[in-house]
DNA sequence: ACGTGTGTACTATGTGTGGTAGTACACACC
DNA sequence: GGTGTGTACTACCACACATAGTACACACGT
């Protein structure tokens, strides 16, 4: 299964959900028209709530990272425009700025953070769940 | 003042207390040694509760990003060990890894996050409050 | 027309974190 | 001994997260 679940962790579960199946799309290991597992399906399969899956494919489908077909299930989207763009950038930033703040204080040079950068790109293009198929 | 404090942001108020102080750090705002106002104090100044301001000293204090005198006063530290140095490194190869994820859903390439990344630390070594006095 | 599979909506309940309020204590310094 | 400091409590409220259970609305195959 391509979704793993630590209720333990500070970040809320039904985020984990999210974050999980949009990294899925990312890697490629989910494709544009892909189904989704049915609410009640993943719930059972994740031992989770069906409400809270639910949750996280509102989440998603707001996100125009899914489609929802009331009565015939959940789908990956195709790529179109995204709502919220410039402020998601802007988020964006804000957490760069954050990494920033934090390698100061880890005594960390410019240059050591954008070889953490270079190092975790590296990471992320290598990995068998790589390209798509 | 140094620092800016929303209570409507999902941020829990503490947690921008502790990020605001850091960054004032960071940027050289504050300095080896400056005094922070007491828990009251600051607590009077941001409109907070007294107890919420001594739980971010507390945290601060455990990041040893600050001393504290009992019956004294806090101050800011001086540089040295770092504790859980590894876990937190740990922590900002997933942030970025969050945002290699995040940009691929903005429709974003790795040389679009590279630029902004870049834009980030221009802006950051920029602004007035750069370098300390 | 009906049954099944789907997402959605609602109420209720329990738990944990964040925040405030108030009081009391412990230590350092003048 | 008084003042300024951080610390430790207890109590209370608000909110988000998560679960549980029930019911509804829509799509599709038969």
């Amino acid at each position: 299964m391509w979704l793993r679940i630590e209720p333990r962790l500070p970040k809320p579960v039904y985020q984990q959900v999210v974050d999980g199946i949009k990294e899925s799309i990312a890697k490629g290991v989910l494709d544009q028209g892909d189904k989704l597992p049915s609410v009640r399906d993943l719930a059972a399969m994740m031992t989770l709530n069906p409400n809270t899956v639910a949750k996280a494919y509102r989440e998603l489908e707001h996100e125009r990272v899914i489609e929802v077909f009331r009565g015939r299930g959940t789908f990956v989207a195709s790529p179109a425009e995204v709502p919220d763009r410039n402020e998601r950038i802007e988020k964006m930033s804000d957490t760069m700025k954050q990494l920033l703040i934090e390698a100061h204080h880890l005594q960390m040079t410019e240059d050591d953070v954008w070889q953490l950068m270079q190092q975790v790109m590296n990471e992320w293009n290598t990995p068998s769940g790589g390209a798509k198929a």
